[in-house]
RNA sequence: GGCGCGUUGGUGUAACUGGUUAACACGCCGCCCUCUCAAGGCGGAGAGCACGGGUUCGAGUCCCGUACGCGCUACCA
């Protein structure tokens, strides 16, 4: 068997969508599996839409998913010759023709309807199908204008075995002589596809099911030009809530996977999210199992295991718990804590840095402090976000952070003694010669008993007061993840709080 | 309109070639743990497999029809 090659052939919109982003996944996890190439092809047929930025975005999202591709990127516009050189031969050899029946100029509203009314009923014969070739040739080389068309066989059924779908098959006669090239010498999206997967040599073609009818015209093409049909399978789409097309238009950047980035997602989790929207492993040695590594994806993907309903992406718009899919972000959260820590660090630190409260002591003197921190923080966090808005207290000097009213209310107004206490507690924790989980237990613990309170009275104003929160991990972690210093300056602080 | 494809709890999915009370994950609710929240542990609600027929001793799994959804039907990709 010859050596697969695959490859990821998006249009060039500006942005890497979700759904293309698993078409991406799809097409490398395949050709890694069999230690075939991945080859990265942008469409810009459409020139119009085809400019450098629109290409960085899809490149920039390929890239930090890990999905590295063999060859490539590879534009479709600068192979228009090939296209045209091919659209010669069929000419030549009469499997096209010219079309010189003039341009109709229509608005998209107008086709949309026009295309619905015009195959109610059978289109009619074109003239110039069954055009003399010599006159045909003389008008063209008279300078008349024409669009070149495939000639589709008038009877027959056209049949493939799609590796997802099944069994396809259409008649030729419900298949129009589709246009090739343009008025303008512009060679169009189904010749162009062709002609290029010929000429890199793909093996398969794994894309949206969305192109399952244009399969048929495709595979008319291969056999015009005598090229052999490589394999086909075609995704289930993925749909927005209320099974409508997930569009940037209709959606925003939900469907845009630097927004992910951006958000705090680690591209492990939205890569094995994005793995089990439309397939999922064997039962068995898998089941039950949700979490897994791309390595493991590589071994386990198969292309049979793709099913062929559409999937829906679950978000609710406006809500900001559930801005994207819940499980992605349940997903997301478990690699937060249980990728090795020193992946999670870098990042991060990133993310301090963007919100600008990022020290660069925290990576020289501070490391391990800071490493501890972090490993202290994720085990609660969903998004690397997290680090730098709830985790904000335990980078930043003094009181610079928000106190969530209710939290304050809760725990450092509710009870009068507080005024009296949080000094003494921060007396004594200042007072400690050794600062530890221990010893700061020991002593605040020590303060409750004495005074007759309940050490949670202590525990909860405490954390308020070094957090403006009131949610969070241990309290004597936090003393001592907050330190010595900020801990005496913070309980202080908060007395001023109460009123 | 035509053609194609699909339809298992709110979402993602499982259920070998038809055979126990349809399983798992997310989400939701409760309990335990506990200084809070999260995590973790335990338990619960939620589908009778779009609907209607049929085949069969027996169907989510096979057949037919209907409904609904999606896709395609351009000198877009």
């Amino acid at each position: 068997m010859s050596k697969i090659r695959v490859r990821f052939a998006p249009s060039p919109t500006g942005y890497l969508h979700v759904g293309g982003a698993r078409t991406a996944l799809f097409n490398w996890l395949y050709a890694r599996q069999h230690g075939g190439a991945l080859i990265l092809r942008i469409e810009d047929t459409d020139l119009q839409r085809s400019s450098p930025e629109m290409v960085q975005g899809i490149l920039e999202g390929l890239d930090w998913l890990g999905l590295d591709f063999d060859e490539g990127p590879f534009f479709q516009s600068s192979y228009v010759e090939a296209h045209r050189e091919a659209v010669g031969r069929m000419l030549e050899a009469g499997s096209a023709y010219r079309d010189f029946t003039p341009k109709e100029e229509r608005s998209d509203a107008e086709i949309k309807q026009q295309v619905a009314e015009a195959a109610r009923s059978a289109p009619p014969p074109n003239p110039y199908r069954d055009f003399d070739p010599a006159a045909s040739a003389a008008k063209a080389a008279a300078g008349e204008p024409f669009v070149v068309r495939f000639r589709v066989p008038r009877e027959g059924t056209s049949r493939f075995e799609d590796l997802v779908y099944g069994l396809q098959e259409r008649e030729y006669r419900e298949i129009e002589d589709f246009v090739l090239l343009r008025t303008d010498g512009h060679p169009l999206y189904n010749l162009g596809v062709v002609v290029d997967d010929i000429a890199m040599g793909i093996t398969d073609v794994i894309r949206g099911q969305d192109h399952l009818f244009n399969t048929h015209k495709q595979i008319l093409l291969y056999r015009a030009l005598g090229q052999p049909i490589p394999r086909f399978a075609h995704l289930p789409l993925i749909l927005a809530p209320g099974k409508e097309k997930l569009s940037k238009r209709k959606h925003g950047e939900i469907v845009s996977l630097t927004t992910y980035r951006d958000r705090g997602f680690l591209p492990e989790a939205i890569l094995n999210f994005l793995a089990l929207l439309g397939w999922s492993p064997e039962s068995g040695e898998y089941k039950d199992r949700e979490i897994f590594s791309r390595e493991e994806l590589v071994r386990i993907f198969s292309l049979e295991r793709i099913h062929k309903s559409n999937a829906i992406f679950n978000f609710v718009e406006g809500d900001a718990r559930q801005w994207t899919d819940q499980k992605a972000l349940w997903m997301n959260g478990e690699y937060i804590k249980s990728l090795p820590l020193d992946r999670i660090v870098p990042l991060v630190a990133a993310e301090l840095r963007q919100a600008g409260i990022w020290r660069e002591r925290f990576a020289t003197e501070e490391a391990a402090w800071f490493a501890t921190t972090v490993g202290l923080l994720r085990e609660r966090y969903r998004t690397l976000t997290e680090f730098a808005t709830l985790g904000r207290p335990y980078w930043v000097e003094g009181v610079d952070f928000p106190f969530e009213e209710p939290a304050v209310e809760k725990n450092l107004r509710k009870d009068a003694a507080l005024r009296t206490l949080l000094p003494v507690l921060a007396d004594r924790l200042s007072a400690l010669d050794s600062f530890t989980h221990a010893t700061t237990e020991e002593a605040l613990r020590q303060l409750a008993n004495e005074s007759g309170v309940k050490a949670g009275l202590l525990i909860n104003g405490a954390r308020t007061a070094l957090t403006g929160q009131a949610v969070g991990p241990g309290i004597f972690d936090v003393l001592v993840a907050v330190g010595q210093s900020r801990t005496g300056q913070r309980l202080r602080h908060a007395v001023t709080l109460l009123g």
